[in-house]
RNA sequence: CGGGCCGUAGUGUAACGGUAGCACGAAUGCUUUGGGAGCAUUUAGUCCGAGUUCAAAUCUCGGCGGCCCGACCA
């Protein structure tokens, strides 16, 4: 696209109410704008950068034998009721509302009620399992403080999957796959190096552990123990002697590290297929409970994590895979020729099917080059008077700095 | 929810209780084009409500809103 036709501009200054990376980087670049404390709506550049996370983990969760639903963010109590969560003294960051007609209603916070009381309509012999069952849907919740910019908002878009098995075992299998499949979506996300699966407590359910997925990073909320070598972490929460020893770690290998907690998964046992009647008949007609699982992934926050983790001075460094675009095409002076080169290769990066941002726009070298370095494309490509006498196009990886001059063969083959 | 700091043009910042100013942006014109260009002209503001005072952006009270620390994060 044309960014003289972008309708978002970049600022010079932070913004006076953010003092989160995330938060200032984004909305200095224009991906995103904040409509209150927690609340940030995606601009067209976030919006790319979103759906492409969101396009990396729909294909890792398929790969494993996710079905993909949409659930409605209204919810009834009924259910809630019925798992004892409606409860403001359970659950107490619940947006509540009332119907015309004045009964309650809960706008989503989690999806595990609905989804269970939902198969219980189509699951009912041990044929119909095990099944995964994942969605893309919006969260909220009435956090008491919002902070941290995008990393902790009262609205915000999770992948949330469920797994339903007949037995432990069946359920294990699955866990471990998905962890392995977290893992594939962090790497792809360009974060892989500085996440590590980490044991969490079991909280209010079931199992004595979790798993979380913590991305090392300075601002991170949580304090977590790594093992760089067996490429494991353990929570402060539940770092002690026995954890330790439960999971044949020591202290001496362990270092401590801030972090932020990506993705999570856990175990549910039957704590919500036995409140809701989700259960299944075996090959002799008798009746089990199902075994229930939960995995999490916070779009926002892991688009932000990336930006806390990998930005540098001049602005955001998108990897490869999530970048709102491939190529950064800026043009450098008004002259014809360089109008005629920029706008030609334009056309030719578009007809080979590379995502190109054209700057087009009547502005300065300074301001354009800024610009390109604040929002963060992988690769910038100059046209200007000075290539066009050297007769090749200069590339500048946006990670490294790195200068590369290529033809536009060689600049196809590099985006490809 | 406890504590602290704060709220001034679109953005970022000044102003002792006494004329609301500067920069960026935006608009027009001319010049300029490899690291946030120059000149000229123009544009636009004190969160809301009460109170004190001759006079309030400034002081007091209430409300609303923002950031940070803590608690919380099922």
């Amino acid at each position: 696209m044309k960014q003289s036709q972008l309708f978002t501009k970049t600022r010079w200054e932070d913004p006076a109410d953010e003092t989160s990376k995330n938060a200032k980087l984004l909305i200095r670049a224009g991906f995103i704008h904040k409509e209150m404390a927690g609340v940030y709506d995606y601009l067209p550049l976030g919006l790319k950068v979103l759906r492409k996370i969101e396009n990396i983990i729909r294909e890792e969760m398929n790969k494993i034998g996710g079905e993909e639903v949409l659930l409605t963010t209204l919810q009834s109590p009924d259910l809630w009721q019925k798992t004892d969560r409606w409860d403001e003294n359970k659950v107490d960051n619940w947006f509540k509302t009332k119907l015309a007609s004045g009964g309650d209603l809960g706008l989503a916070n989690t999806h595990e009620e609905p989804i269970t009381a939902l198969l219980v309509h189509h699951l009912n012999s041990y044929k119909d399992f095990p099944k995964y069952i994942y969605q893309f849907q919006t969260k909220f919740r009435n956090e008491l403080r919002a902070k941290s910019g995008i990393m902790r908002t009262r609205e915000f878009l999770m992948k949330d999957l469920y797994s339903f098995s007949r037995n432990e075992e069946e359920f294990k299998e699955f866990y471990e796959k998905c962890a392995t499949a977290y893992m594939n979506i962090f790497t792809r996300v360009g974060l892989g190096e500085v996440t590590f699966r980490t044991v969490a407590s079991g909280g209010a359910f079931t199992s004595d552990f979790t798993d979380e997925f913590q991305t090392l990073s300075e601002s991170g909320e949580d304090v977590i123990y790594v093992d760089k070598n067996k490429k494991i972490a353990i929570n402060k929460e539940v770092y002690t002697d026995e954890t330790l020893e439960k999971l044949d770690l020591n202290r001496s290998d362990l270092v401590e590290e801030k972090a932020i907690e990506v993705g999570n998964i856990f175990p549910l046992g039957t704590r919500y297929t036995d409140s809701l009647g989700l259960n299944f008949r075996d090959e002799d007609g008798l009746l089990h409970p199902v075994i229930m699982g939960s995995y999490g992934i916070g779009l926002g926050r892991l688009l932000g994590t990336i930006v806390e983790v990998l930005s540098d001075d001049g602005g955001i460094v998108w990897p490869k895979e999530v970048a709102p675009f491939s190529i950064h095409l800026v043009q450098i002076g008004i002259s014809d020729e360089v109008k005629t080169v920029s706008e030609n290769l334009y056309q030719t990066l578009i007809k080979n099917n590379i995502e190109v941002l054209f700057d087009d726009r009547e502005a300065s070298a300074g301001e354009k080059l800024a610009d390109a370095d604040l929002l963060g494309i992988p690769f910038r490509v100059v046209v200007s008077e000075k290539t066009l006498k050297a007769e090749s196009f200069e590339i500048k990886k946006r990670a490294s700095g790195e200068i590369l001059y290529l033809n536009e063969t060689e600049l196809i083959e590099l985006c490809q």
